[in-house]
RNA sequence: GUCUCAGUAGCUCAGUUGGAUAGAGCAACAGCCUUCUAAGCUGUGGGUCGGGGGUUCGAAUCCCUCCUGAGACGCCA
């Protein structure tokens, strides 16, 4: 059960294996064994000190009735001559010793988050399983330092890493004059995401929608619009009209291919600032931007800056003087570029033969602008996979320029999503507009609602926030660089892995806080159960779940940390529902309003902690936590 | 053709900085609401981890090779 994060050795109950190895460490020099022994083929790489070397090779268990930390003993074998079971049989024996003459069964107390690294009262026993020993902590005094670590937020929730600096984040990006489809929500929900859990670890944030607002394209559609648009129509319904006005353009260049010398000429008289053109193309973006926002307001996106591509058209020349002065700009086939074969990788093009720029020239810019004009410190792009080879020729570029913030530039790479195992072509105007999906989830969440629940308060609101949770947290629990083949029933889904499920979960502890008079709706603090959490002294026998939920929630730090680090929101999806799985789990079994006092108390704080983590895991997320539902 | 990414249960995917018997959800079947929300819980069945070689005490994980799918590869964005 948890396997998924709990065989990650690194991020399970880590801060307790950094005191396990030191513990350890100290069994090892007792045994003569130290990290000059130890010969080299067991020590490369790894650190001199023994016991983070120690710590190295902690793991966890398969099964969870073998222990909460394990040392596999095959690597000793060959400097010590031992077999590895008799390794490990006299490194339990030791640790055996230690604990009993620690008086640790004594010691109930004892032990807590002060308690000095070499407290042995930290473990309970030692046995082997073949060539491993197995280490099971002290559940009353890990219990108590995760609630009270919660309660506190020692890095639960927020860190300070990137305190003082600020991470420009490129996101949405939908394209001017087209339906805001289904294959845009990937880059925003994963970039609303990624910016989240940037703020959560001390960054400033500056979230920007790069959006398509130039182009060819654009000449097409105005021309489009001129010779079959009927305004009265379009104005009505501007987005699908001009949609469909762009594609009924491209059947019509198939059959008159000089419309398309016309379409590039419209774009032309934009880019030389044609009033009527420039008013046609003004009011695209408006009644774009309108409708863009009734999508964003459902999945609760903001930005900081709308910076469309043509932001960047009066910036682009300095882009070039800058290369050319630099050295880098060589002649190539008419056209100029930079030659990239050290990096191994093609030249990228920043001017066409005919002296026009291209999307990386305008990127160049984008990027320029972030750091000199932002003052970004990181600079990272949630972009489809297919675009690899330009961000990697962008960031080659940037560090050829001498640009060391080339080296904090990163492209969060996506699959794409695919609509009956192909490619949506808004062209061909195969699209799957989100709004609709959208729209279509929250009448479900709401059907859903009215026959299981039908005097919830405030129903339409829970059904918006599960209804659109769906869909989110769909698209986020997998970051997977897989394409998606859309299938709505399946974004739709309210069971198993789910958003509602999670939300589920968090209205669960919710209602048992509120049965117990412990929490007012909304409560986003923690509640008395958990502060007073720490001056629980009758932490005795916890039950199985009521352990497999505290080592998962301890859990909660690292995996942020490490969700901000790759860059990867799944992370914290994938905990959330574990964590939604322990919890039923133990809800199911442990019954905690009608326990007598100590244990009703611990395990009201046990739900107090779970109800913040999900609430928090949520909101990285960027799903609402309704309070029931 | 070159490069990149992917291939794990019927389906969707975890697990990939090497460790013990490869895990979830969905779908199917069988149970659990006079007790804290059944959007839940429990159980059953389901696997040549794409194929083959190699390294290792130990490989889904590392190396080589082949197969399959997707994407990118100079004047679109």
């Amino acid at each position: 059960m948890n396997s998924r994060i709990c065989r990650q050795r690194m991020l399970t109950v880590q801060q307790y294996m950094t005191r396990v190895s030191h513990l350890l460490a100290e069994i090892f020099t007792e045994l003569g064994i130290d990290t000059d022994t130890l010969d080299s083929s067991v020590r490369t790489g790894g650190p001199a000190d023994l016991s983070s070397l120690l710590w190295s090779w902690l793991e966890l268990p398969p099964d969870k009735t073998m222990g909460d930390i394990a040392l596999p003993c095959f690597r000793l074998a060959k400097t010590l001559r031992q077999a590895p079971v008799a390794i490990a049989t006299s490194i339990a024996d030791a640790v055996t010793a230690h604990i009993a003459a620690a008086g640790a069964n004594d010691a109930e107390q004892v032990a807590s988050a002060a308690a000095p690294p070499n407290d042995w009262t930290l473990l309970t026993d030692a046995t082997t399983a073949g060539p491993y020993v197995n280490l099971r902590l002290r559940r009353s005094s890990v219990t108590r330092d995760v609630l009270h670590a919660i309660a506190m937020d020692n890095g639960y929730c927020h860190s300070g890493r990137g305190a003082g600096k600020i991470a420009a984040i490129d996101l949405s990006s939908p394209n001017i004059a087209k339906p805001f489809g289904i294959g845009h929500l990937r880059s925003t929900v994963i970039g609303t995401a990624i910016a989240n859990l940037m703020e959560s670890d001390g960054y400033q944030t500056l979230r920007i929608n790069h959006l398509g607002d130039w182009g060819t394209q654009f000449g097409k559609i105005i021309t489009s619009y001129r010779l079959y648009g009927d305004p009265d129509k379009v104005r009505a319904n501007p987005i699908p009209e001009l949609n469909d006005l762009y594609v009924f353009f491209h059947q019509q260049e198939k059959l008159h291919p000089e419309l398309e010398d016309e379409g590039r000429a419209a774009f032309l008289r934009l880019e030389e600032g044609d009033p009527d053109s420039l008013a046609l193309w003004q009011w695209m973006i408006e009644v774009s931007m309108v409708e863009f926002q009734r999508t964003y307001d459902l999945l609760s996106s903001r930005f900081d800056f709308n910076l469309g591509e043509s932001f960047y058209n009066d910036k682009m020349q300095a882009v070039i003087d800058e290369l050319r002065e630099k050295g880098l700009l060589e002649v190539s086939e008419g056209a100029e570029v930079v030659r990239l074969d050290e990096e191994n990788l093609p030249p990228c093009l920043i001017r066409k033969s005919d002296g026009a720029t291209l999307y990386p020239t305008r990127d160049l810019a984008a990027a320029l602008y972030r750091h000199h004009a932002l003052h970004a410190d990181e600079l990272i792009y949630v972009v489809g996979g297919e675009q690899r080879l330009h961000f990697a020729q962008l960031f080659a570029v940037l560090a050829r320029m001498g640009y060391d913030f080339a080296a904090h530039c990163s492209h969060v790479a996506f699959g794409m999503m695919l609509l009956e195992g192909k490619k949506m072509s808004t062209r061909k105007g195969q699209v799957v507009r989100l709004q609709e999906v959208l729209e279509e989830a929250i009448a479900r969440a709401k059907a859903i609602i009215s026959e299981k629940n039908p005097l919830l308060p405030d129903a339409d609101a829970v059904a918006r926030a599960v209804g659109v949770g769906a869909v989110v947290f769909n698209d986020l629990k997998n970051n997977r660089l897989h394409d998606i083949d859309f299938s709505l029933d399946k974004a739709l889904a309210f069971d198993g892995e789910t958003g509602p499920y999670v939300q589920y979960t968090h209205a669960r502890t919710c209602s048992v806080l509120r049965k117990a008079g412990l929490l007012a709706d909304g409560d986003a603090s923690p509640g008395e159960a958990l502060t007073s959490a720490d001056s629980l002294s009758e932490i005795q026998t916890l039950e199985e779940p009521e352990w497999e939920l505290t080592k998962l929630l301890s859990q909660y730090p690292q995996v942020r940390l490490r969700a901000i680090d790759e860059r990867d929101p799944s992370l914290i999806a994938k905990l959330a529902m574990d964590i939604c799985q322990e919890y039923n789990h133990f809800y199911h079994d442990c019954p905690i309003l009608t326990s007598t006092a100590a244990i009703r108390e611990r395990r009201l704080a046990l739900t107090d902690a779970t109800r913040l983590l999900i609430r928090h895991a949520l909101s990285l997320l960027g799903l609402e936590a309704p309070a029931s539902m």
